[in-house]
DNA sequence: AATGAATGAGATTTCATTCAT
DNA sequence: AATGAATGAAATCTCATTCAT
């Protein structure tokens, strides 16, 4: 990975090294849940991160570059769970893996409704790499291939609504308190068979 | 409207004052449709609105205060535009008047998608007035009124979750570059329908 | 004058600007003079001049805008003084024009000379605007339209030449301590009437 | 050789060491001539010699040390070029000694403009051991005694004339890039004949 | 009412130097 | 001898807010 303003200065070699990578990048996640980008700012990533400015600086050449690397692996996660959730689809009646989709699409945003959130709308002023982008595509192109499996005729645009949807209603619940996974499955089961019906 | 530190300063009662207030506000709008929170400043807004910054504070305490009488005014349009669309409900079929209310989301939340979405954003983050903050509640009761009139039988979890879930849908859409608002209103049409069956 | 990165970033209206901006160069002066490029920066700056960051930040975008401001009004000094030394140049004997310019020469570099030095080294490492660079030119333009005056063969080149030799003899004699114009001109004369010979 | 914040922390013996010392001058080296002070600092001269800033804290003592060590090394090579070419001086006739010392001038100084301009604005701001300033000084007396060898009235102040303008006419020359030794020579020895006749 | 100059706390970032391994 | 992770003081720059005119 090439370091640029954008992405990680160095990759950790030493056993110590991963660690404060880890602590800041941790530090930096409990920041932007707890209070957004308000006080998301440098010098407290790195004193709640129980290292030094400098050390922060040795591993992101910025504060975007912590911002950027956090938006990666949640991506990251979030795409992993979807494609391990369509794997069978072959083998599965389409109301199971929609199932799996939604566990999972839940799962990940309710937890830190705040943080992903604060990630959303931050990832808008950001000039993401192409990989990171990419990610984003990646999760609504895995969701249309599971609906063009099933026939589904404009599976790209519905996809995208369905994603954005789904996030408009796991967020605005999550934001006025909703934390139960069960309940919200079974709204957003019933918003998706409705909208896909 | 007693003035604190989130209350305009003074209601603008001569011509001239309110010319200014107004393109404080249109300013400071520009600016967060065009670049988000991060470049939203007073000493930008003032610039951008042909004002100095001591004009500025003549009328605004804080720039927190800007921000809230935007989203004011916008939530007081969605909210007028939602009982509009709801007035005559009791002499009007259900798909009828939900119609009426999906245009009128579909245009509030279309025509500037990263504005909507930075307003969605900042909200987290202000200690709102109570008049503010009752306009949201306001905006859900509408929904909520709505469907109970239609004997739904959960309307307000109903009524949050459907908001919640066209907010994102038209989000996602707009900010991927649609415009149209037939084509979304068609799909946004279908999302409600499915949902409240 | 547009405000880049390099230039100053507003034209004092007020007289009260007008102090604080010169005030700040000022002071940026006696730094450089006193102890060159290393002590040279923002907050010293501000504080040798009597006023916060803040308000030289309001007037200089970056510390380079202060050093090539330095520099413009330096060089624009020179030229001028040049200028006025070959304006008569038609009337005159070679000898005597030639002193006016050396006179002038030895005045400006003699009196800071930690000061013309640090300039000079400075501006190898500034991105100066055209307009500081034009005024280089033309010092050299001005020696070399005196020369040419007087049939020499290949001016520029020769002005360039003893524009840069002057420079290093005054140089060396003034930060070894020397402080006599007088002295320094019979040396200055002597040198250039053997160069040109 | 005391080893003092200034001077090389150990005179390096074993021949790994010696590459290792060399490298760091090399990496300094191509740093100042290539972008100067701004951008010399420590951690970036142990990239560019590929070791570790620990290393290079092995053999010098400070950032300033292996400045002072480049100046030394450099006014070596000139104080050993200039005393051999005024080797034979007894022998010679003056225009053939003073042909070998100009030779030696403008080959040191032609080669790398830029950084010998550094070195000279660095000298300045430098704590310089006595050793090292005692070069300075064995450099003008070198050519003073050249001077007073042929009859010259002052020589120590004409040696230090004519090296400071010397070096004016070859770096305005070599920074306008120019970089022909022999054109360089021509009028270099115009200058000096001139100066002195 | 309006102006815009001034403030200074606070944010970002760099870099000389140390030290555990 | 060498490494490179860590430090933190110091430099650059921003911006919400005040205040004299």
């Amino acid at each position: 990975m090439k370091s640029t303003s954008i992405n990680p200065r160095k990759s950790p070699k030493q056993a110590r090294a991963r660690v404060t990578f880890d602590a800041i990048l941790e530090a930096a996640t409990r920041i932007l849940q707890d209070d957004g980008l308000r006080k998301f700012n440098t010098n407290r990533v790195a004193e709640v991160a129980g290292v030094s400015v400098g050390t922060l600086y040795q591993y992101f050449p910025t504060k975007e570059a912590i911002l950027t690397e956090i938006i990666r692996q949640k991506r990251k996660l979030m795409l992993d769970a979807l494609t391990g959730a369509t794997q069978d689809m072959a083998q599965e009646r389409f109301e199971e893996t929609l199932d799996k989709l939604l566990r999972a699409a839940v799962a990940h945003q309710l937890r830190w409704p705040k943080l992903a959130r604060t990630l959303e709308y931050a990832e808008a002023f950001l000039p993401l790499e192409h990989e990171t982008d990419a990610l984003k595509v990646a999760i609504v192109e895995t969701v249309a291939a599971f609906l063009a499996h099933h026939q589904h005729d404009t599976p790209v645009q519905t996809a995208r609504d369905l994603v954005g949807a789904l996030r408009g209603l796991i967020e605005s619940a999550g934001l006025s308190g909703e934390t139960d996974p069960a309940a919200m499955l079974i709204r957003a089961r019933k918003l998706s068979l409705g909208y896909l019906r």
